[in-house]
DNA sequence: ACAGAATGCTACAGTTGTGTAGTAAATGGA
DNA sequence: TCCATTTACTACACAACTGTAGCATTCTGT
């Protein structure tokens, strides 16, 4: 008898509330990864996840914080990456050096973490605008670190805040370009460029 | 009696297609100047126009086309701008002078229609995938051309192509922090950076 | 085993946007 | 002037998504 009503949704595993948040936020990233910042809603992280959407509304308030804080959680990770790969040492190198040392390490956090990269240098322009405001911050934040790294490198005379926007800018596009084909845009390769330029200018002169 | 029905909306100025269609695409414009490309549906370019949804599938096919068409449009401009502001003269100048000629040039480009130029390098990537991919096309015919000058200047010892990519990286971000920030951030200081890096030039003087 | 708390599901109402059919007004030529 | 054509408007059906109320199930402690 009665199964005259369609067959009931099987309940989907119980979980503690931190687990249940980790993995919306696992199912919002394939979400990102897969299809674009264009993909995500409430509906379909639910759906990603395998469950439905209040149980999603449990979780986070709404779908601006939810990515907000996946995007805390990324940049988390992608910030311990990325210090660890720039040397601090910023002082006595020369740039040629610097690049030659950092250029490989980069390249390599790439490709050890594509999916959280991708999200993130996509992320810089195609994200809501509520999240908008917290990228920038981040990019703000190494930026800073970046141009104390210039400064030291290249010397109190040059305008290390001009540069240092040239050179996030610079790493972001080498960083979608190894995404998008590792292959042909090696490390060796963007790193030869960059020294090749450098080549040209004067040493660090104090 | 009889004001049972609502007030009937007066009739918008009728308009020959050709007209009615650049006023559209003005009416997009506007919203992505204001809102983003967040923003821009049929129903808001109707609105903005002063029109109704009607009025805009009659001038295009749905919201993918229209955009198209804006875009070409724009980029039409925008291209016309940038060729005039680079040099052709891909010959042996050397880097630094190079710079120095064209970097003004292009800061005046972008105070020159600011609107144009923020469609383009604020929100391009944040379009709907449909047009994402003219704008890479756009994105790529500059390259070529910048490829060019790059190989020209620095002589063809040089990954003219990678470097290629950096510049416009470069520039492209040089131009959100103008329009960000005009007062800030000059002609004069932004082209001195990059000239400094070149390290040949000595500083502007004027 | 068995309440009650914790967690998930269904169902519904509301919002915003799309696309179209049918109707009303304006326009231009006979 | 009057009718055919062009252009615009209203109204509807549909789709995707949001957010919530109330019911169902599972889990936990005793």
């Amino acid at each position: 008898m009665s199964d005259l009503g369609r067959k009931r949704r099987p309940y989907a595993a119980r979980v503690p509330m931190a687990e249940r948040r980790e993995q919306l936020l696992d199912a919002a990233l394939r979400i990102i990864d897969r299809d674009g910042y264009d993909g995500v809603s409430i509906d379909a992280i639910a759906k990603e996840a395998g469950v439905t959407r209040p149980v999603v509304y449990g979780a986070f308030e709404s779908l601006g914080p939810l990515l907000m804080a996946l995007l805390e959680r990324q940049q988390q990770r992608a910030l311990l990456q990325l210090f660890a790969a720039m040397p601090q040492d910023e002082s006595k190198a020369d740039p040629a050096g610097l690049v030659r040392q950092a250029g490989p390490a980069l390249h390599q956090m790439l490709l050890d973490d594509p999916v959280t990269w991708r999200a993130i240098l996509q992320s810089a322009t195609h994200a809501p605008e509520e999240v908008r405001a917290r990228i920038e911050n981040y990019r703000e934040q190494v930026r800073l670190v970046v141009e104390r790294l210039v400064a030291g490198a290249l010397g109190p005379r040059v305008d290390a805040e001009v540069l240092s926007h040239a050179v996030i800018a610079v790493l972001e596009r080498f960083g979608q370009l190894v995404i998008a084909d590792p292959e042909r845009f090696t490390a060796e390769r963007l790193t030869d460029a960059v020294v090749a330029l450098l080549g040209r200018a004067p040493r660090h002169v104090t």
